[in-house]
RNA sequence: GCUUGUGUAGUUCAAUGGAUAGAAUGCUAGCCUCCGAAGUUAGUGAUUCGGGUUCGACUCCCGACACGAGCGCCA
């Protein structure tokens, strides 16, 4: 018994397939989710596989299914037909999917069969990678929720993930910072983050129209660089101040890192990159900047990829490439993903393309890299929300709107809870809610943001998973015997069938979502899955039912509890036993 | 100018080239003596436009239109 039975299909079909001579190179089955009134998965492959070979699609799908139908399961378990120009559709028995559910109990039974998949891969993932000295807003939720959730994925397929903060602690911020700093005369340590946020909004006011304070920044920032011990000292403070409060947030949103190895980790690492790149040829002098053009790529051949700033100076491109280095020969990745804004698509290609002629040229082994890009944040105006000059909502702010209103709804829909209760149920259905309305759209596109839409508790949004989850669990609660050894004989209606089919899908999803790298997926799987329940639930009793009826309906019921578990921990989203 | 992303119900979003394009919200009309009504049932309503590729196109190609992003010393 498959616990992913798409991948099961798939190689009994490509097995039957080789029975009757057709050539593999060119034939794949394509299972997939297979609309209700024809079955539950169907395999599509035929028909591109005929075309190729001026077939008749319906002729060979149907050698094909005699050949399945005296195969193992088909004769008695999996109905086979062909249908339409060719498709070929199975249709589950209750006994089939009865043994499924019977065998595939909990979250680590779904581990360790998803685990194959990805084992022996080391990742690393970078995500969040906010700039110190000042506080996270809307702007920083998705690279957090996605990159959070995406190594919650693929971890759970079987990757060795390895999450990696990649704070910005050494940009041009700082000597703006100290400058006004010194010039007030302030103790950095005694600042707030949000005091030392305005204060560099201050000096860059003052940067701005006056060219002495500027210059005076720019030196700062030369003398913090080449390790003055006054501006090191403010600089620590400040980077430290930030930390203390992402990490505050961080707690608050679950989200948790192997690693915070900012840029300055980096800063003495650079020298190596000019000195390669320049041996092997692959960067060159241009305006006095070292820069790596792509003669073969009709964009970067022209566009520039500055290593080296024309005063000698690094920048990101090098503190990138110094990560790239450190993530491979120290951290042994096989992969890389950068979870960023889409505004920085270009940057990422130039750097890996750079990375692949830097590693062929030492004769490096060239990771697998990967930009998981994602929308802007716009305003209600369609608009990009602006860092400074608009009004930027502070994730902290978020947060508190999110629990407070989350409390107001507590309070008017939960009487029976305690108050500690209460305050618990409104503080992770805030989050949830933030969390949820996040991850819920494809991440390629623009983010409208709207309190509204963030902080609404009906519909599609994690209080409608939550409640599914909290109605479970009280039937659970009711019952009196042992649940945990019930089991499922055959299912018999309709309800019943349709629930389990959908959780059977489960594995597609999460496949899907891990080689996507888009969470959005599994969002609308749970949202479905539960909308299943709901229709299970509202026509077939659990409870006060025959023995066998009972049992068999406690086993559905706990599996759709643990998938729907297990998919919101794989969202990074946490689950309540009330509310 | 070059490169690139996005156009789907009034609104916000789904849909690896597959069978009758799914939801949510909104509006309309129902459902709590029955495992929790934060729920559920039904109705309403959409692929920007024009070509092409093919058994089949929201999806791929070409063109137009609309909005956005990136493009030498910010990250």
């Amino acid at each position: 018994m498959w616990f992913q039975i798409d991948v099961g299909l798939f190689r009994v079909v490509l097995e039957a397939a080789q029975a009757c001579n057709i050539s593999t190179v060119d034939f794949s089955p394509d299972i997939r989710q297979a609309d209700l009134r024809f079955g539950d998965f169907q395999a599509n492959g035929v028909l591109p596989y005929a075309k190729l070979y001026r077939l008749n699609p319906r002729h060979v799908a149907e050698q094909i299914v005699e050949k399945l139908r005296s195969m193992g399961d088909f004769s008695e378990k999996i109905e086979v037909n062909v249908a339409g120009p060719g498709f070929i559709n199975f249709k589950l028995s209750g006994v089939f999917l009865a043994e499924w559910l019977n065998l595939y109990k909990s979250e680590n039974d779904y581990g360790s069969a998803m685990a194959q998949n990805w084992s022996g891969k080391r990742i690393v993932i970078d995500y969040s990678s906010p700039n110190t000295a000042k506080q996270m807003h809307v702007g920083h939720l998705r690279s957090m929720n996605i990159g959070d959730s995406i190594h919650r994925i693929l971890k759970f397929c079987g990757a060795d993930v390895i999450r990696d903060n990649h704070v910005g602690d050494w940009g041009t911020q700082f000597g703006i910072l100290i400058m006004i700093i010194k010039k007030k005369g302030l103790r950095t340590s005694d600042l707030s983050l949000e005091e030392i946020e305005s204060l560099y909004q201050q000096g860059s006011a003052l940067a701005k129209e006056n060219e002495d304070s500027l210059s005076v920044a720019r030196n700062e920032l030369v003398k913090l660089q080449n390790g003055d011990s006054e501006n090191l000292e403010i600089w620590e403070a400040i980077n430290k101040i930030s930390q203390a409060a992402f990490d505050e947030i961080y707690t608050e949103m679950g989200v948790s890192f192997d690693h915070a190895l900012g840029e300055s980790f980096y800063r003495d690492q650079v020298h190596r990159i000019y000195q390669e790149l320049t041996e092997k040829h692959i960067a060159r002098v241009d305006n006095g900047a070292l820069c790596v053009f792509h003669e073969e790529h009709e964009q970067f051949s022209e566009q520039p990829f500055i290593v080296r700033k024309a005063d000698g100076a690094s920048n990101y491109a090098t503190t990138d490439l110094a990560t790239v280095l450190y993530r491979t020969e120290v951290l042994h990745a096989d992969e890389l993903i950068y979870v960023t804004d889409g505004r920085q698509r270009d940057h990422f290609q130039q750097l890996f393309l750079t990375v692949q002629k830097w590693y062929v040229a030492f004769g490096r082994k060239c990771p697998d890299m990967q930009h998981v890009w994602f929308g802007t944040i716009l305003g209600e105006d369609g608009k990009a929300i602006k860092t400074r000059s608009g009004s930027p909502i502070k994730l902290k702010e978020l947060l508190n709107e999110a629990k407070t209103r989350a409390k107001e709804i507590v309070d008017e829909k939960s009487k029976d809870l305690s108050n500690l209760e209460k305050q618990h149920v409104a503080n992770v259905l805030g989050i949830d809610s933030i969390k949820y309305a996040d991850l819920l759209p494809n991440r390629t596109g623009d983010y409208v943001f709207s309190w509204e839409k963030m902080l609404s508790f009906d519909g599609n949004t994690a209080a409608y998973l939550l409640y599914a989850i909290a109605r479970i669990k009280s039937i659970l609660r009711k019952c009196n015997c042992d649940v945990t050894n019930a089991t499922a004989d055959c299912l018999e209606t309709e309800a019943e069938r349709n629930l389990v089919r959908k959780l059977t899908y489960f594995p597609i999803i999460l496949s899907k979502a891990a080689k996507e790298l888009r969470p959005h997926h599994i969002c609308t799987y749970l949202f479905e899955l539960t909308g299943e329940y709901s229709a299970f639930y509202n026509v077939d009793r659990v409870l006060g039912e025959q023995a066998n009826i009972t049992s068999r309906r406690l086993t559905i019921i706990l599996r759709t509890l643990n998938i729907l578990e297990t998919g919101m921990h794989l969202l990074g989203l946490e689950t309540l036993e009330k509310m």
